[in-house]
DNA sequence: GGAATGCTTCGACAAGGATCGAACTATGCG
DNA sequence: CGCATAGTTCGATCCTTGTCGAAGCATTCC
């Protein structure tokens, strides 16, 4: 008999269908409400509802009142970061698709990941502030670089904004298996990228499509 | 409603107390048969074989078969790490304990992680290892450095040796938030301290713990 | 060959939990 | 104040799944 964290109770959470889809859903960033939740795991309002008081209960989501709205989020990004590695497991031993859909293939370019951009174009990224010294890497420790300031602030991004959360953090991608750029800054670079209509937001997935011309603009600007 | 990877069915498997605990057990790295699996869980024999029939069926364990002794493991480093990730989120959300028990305390020193080592310890050393060139990081893939093969050959390492696996591989350190060394070398690094008698494993536990004059000469070697 | 050990399969049972309809509470709007 | 919308709580139902004892295979040892 073992004792320790209660990684069942955790891993139970997430085993549910129902509470398996909300979770997915909500790994797009944006926080959502039971309705909307309801409908995304295909299921009742009363029984959203449950999962919900649940998934609450478990610590894995977070909970804004706005009137009678209540809107649902991811706990933070540990929890993404678990659910990240979950599908990644899925997807291994999963049935193998012979061939990946259209969806999945733009998935991987680019797709949000809880509230940052993820994808090979992220991964691309952040090797590149990394070369350019915008950026420096310690360990899975990323630090803002001698160049940071003057890029961030000609983009309109105040790297010096403080929060609670840390301006730069490593997420592990799943699909590339690197890190790309997580934290604040990698949350305002993807409001920026939006923004600016370089690209948008698949409907009802995390895909992230890039325009021609704003394809041009993000390569100029974070991998020229 | 959502489709996509099924990751219900992989966190279902892990939702179980029974099957956590196994998978727990197993992150020790060392394949367990049937029986010592079903002590470990708790439960009698045919209510463990069913478990572990359905975590083969999802691809969450690899089994050797040796005689009438079936040695069932973890399928792959990736299983480990998703663990690993859920670990962490358990120990972040779950009734936080006033005060760490000893064990923890010597878990978070060393611990051994599906093959390797994990820990302060283990992040120290691949910090130094990487300060002296005996190995080059590159974002999260790590590779031999120009010291590597006389700093390895000197302990009756062979980095050389090939495998399917890896040599080096960067693994996210669930205590201290950093990575630490797995891979082929990882594996081979712990088994040498074991050998040498430097440190014991812990009896039921991943905690691995060094003797007086065996953390000098681990120093000595790894962290000089 | 026969006994012992390791493990799986079968059958029956019990319990937990997911689900929904209906009733209830809360907020906003006119 | 009264109606509409968002959300939760309650109760009943139903089904999945974990559980173990007993019996059945497989392998090794004597």
């Amino acid at each position: 008999m073992r004792e320790g964290p209660d990684i069942a109770r955790i891993a139970s959470l997430v085993g549910d269908p129902a509470r398996a889809n909300m979770l997915t859903a909500l790994m797009g960033g944006t926080a959502l409400t039971a309705s909307e939740l309801a409908l995304e795991a295909g299921v009742s309002l009363p029984t959203a509802s449950s999962h919900l008081s649940k998934l609450m209960e478990g610590g894995l989501l977070s909970l804004a009142s706005q009137g009678r709205h209540r809107y649902y989020g991811l706990a933070g990004p540990q929890v993404a970061g678990m659910i990240e590695a979950i599908i990644g497991v899925a997807e291994a031993v999963g049935p193998k698709r012979v061939r990946p859909g259209p969806r999945d293939a733009a998935m991987r370019v680019a797709r949000v990941c809880y509230d940052h951009l993820a994808g090979e174009q992220a991964v691309a990224m952040l090797d590149r502030l990394i070369d350019r010294e915008v950026l420096l890497r310690d360990d899975s420790e990323i630090r803002l670089g001698p160049a940071a300031a003057s890029h961030f602030s000609a983009l309109g991004i105040d790297v010096e904004a403080k929060a609670r959360r840390p301006v730069c953090r490593a997420c592990l991608d799943w699909s590339v298996r690197r890190s790309h750029l997580a934290g604040t800054l990698g949350a305002a670079i993807l409001d920026k990228i939006i923004a600016e209509k370089w690209a948008r937001r698949e409907k009802g997935s995390r895909a992230v499509v890039f325009s021609p011309a704003g394809k041009r603009e993000f390569e100029n600007v974070f991998l020229a």
